[in-house]
DNA sequence: ATAAACACTTAACATAAGATAAATAATCAC
DNA sequence: GTGATTATTTATCTTATGTTAAGTGTTTAT
């Protein structure tokens, strides 16, 4: 019978195998640098001002960035199931980071070690590549977030959301909505009361 | 007696250094795959709808990214000497870009062939290595551009621009850096004659 | 040197979104 | 279940930015 560790797992390395499928020995070596936690709706997984030294995997469950621009709470991002999230600007730099991650729903993820895993890419290129690729895909992910945040009205952005993450609205309180399509809550509400 | 190409490239390898040092080898594999080019002001070096397959790397001069909403010219970014460009969205995806890059100014450029720099990885994970801590660098850059777009007015977001890059401003028409600021010209005019 | 094209500013008006406040509606703790 | 939070909407007024248009200044090509 396979160990606990690799069946917790599964999804994480069925998420990889999308960007570069891992040997035994690779998946293995992550399995010993990550572990499954479970986490209560609302729990802010790390405070504001400490360095990002994790990478969690979304089993189940939603979260979000966020941090504080004068006093108010905005959503940077989301992330759903079978996907990853970091505090990325923190992560690659070793800057203390000014944004927390917080679960919007009871969730179970996979947290995995940053700075262990930097170590496992002189030993498996293959890790390296993986997550080269999924930077990768994250990064053509925000470069498609900037042309929408400057190039689309707030009404625009609204529409697009709930057309390619129609989820997002069943599962999100608008307040974090809001602010993610870079309004305040009283503007999504009237755009939301149009028609 | 150097080959021609070595001292040609001598700004792009200590630009290399900075991230990843490579071995003599690596960087003539390098070499083998880019060439030179002297490139006119207005120039655009590859027309709205091919398939992103060069990286460019600015030795002298300035290039902008830039495509068209609705039909107006926007500028997403601005790229200066000892700098690299590309169009992401259309190298990690190979989906036709909807952008073009455009010099600024009369530049010297080198085009590094992106097909076979991918190909590199295989035989030179130093290579690998290089490229992916460029991208992580530029992929932080690009968040904290988010952060800047969407929790900035205009007139904190040109305070922050000249303060950041000045040179902008003496290089660049206002014309692009308004739709780099994510508004019209007029908007920026107004700005500017602010007291 | 001149005309044409381009770059930038200014003005008047229209509109989207912000700020504040108050009213419902939904959820949570006990 | 009841009261207390929290979430959402609605209304009013203000402000920043967009739109259009016109005018001035600056390059560029011939």
């Amino acid at each position: 019978m396979k160990p606990d560790t690799t069946v917790e797992l599964t999804s994480l390395f069925e998420y990889f195998k999308k960007f570069n499928p891992l040997s035994l020995e690779a998946e293995h070596a992550i399995a010993s640098i990550s572990k499954a936690i479970d986490v209560k709706k609302n729990t802010v997984l790390q405070p504001i001002g400490h360095t990002c030294k994790t990478i969690y995997f979304i089993k189940k469950g939603l979260a979000r960035i966020y941090y504080f621009k004068d006093g108010v709470d905005i959503t940077e991002s989301f992330a759903f199931e079978n996907n990853s999230v970091a505090r990325v600007e923190s992560l690659f730099t070793g800057v203390a980071s000014k944004k927390a991650i917080q679960l919007i729903e009871n969730s179970e993820l996979v947290a995995i070690n940053a700075t262990q895993l930097f170590k496992l890419y002189d030993t498996y290129p293959q890790i390296e590549r993986l997550f080269r690729l999924i930077v990768e895909s994250a990064y053509v992910e925000t470069i498609h977030r900037i042309e929408s945040i400057q190039f689309h009205t707030a009404e625009e952005r609204y529409k697009i959301l709930i057309k390619e993450a129609p989820d997002v609205l069943k599962r999100v309180p608008l307040k974090y909505i809001a602010s993610y399509l870079g309004i305040t809550q009283v503007s999504l509400s009237r755009i939301r009361g149009l028609k």
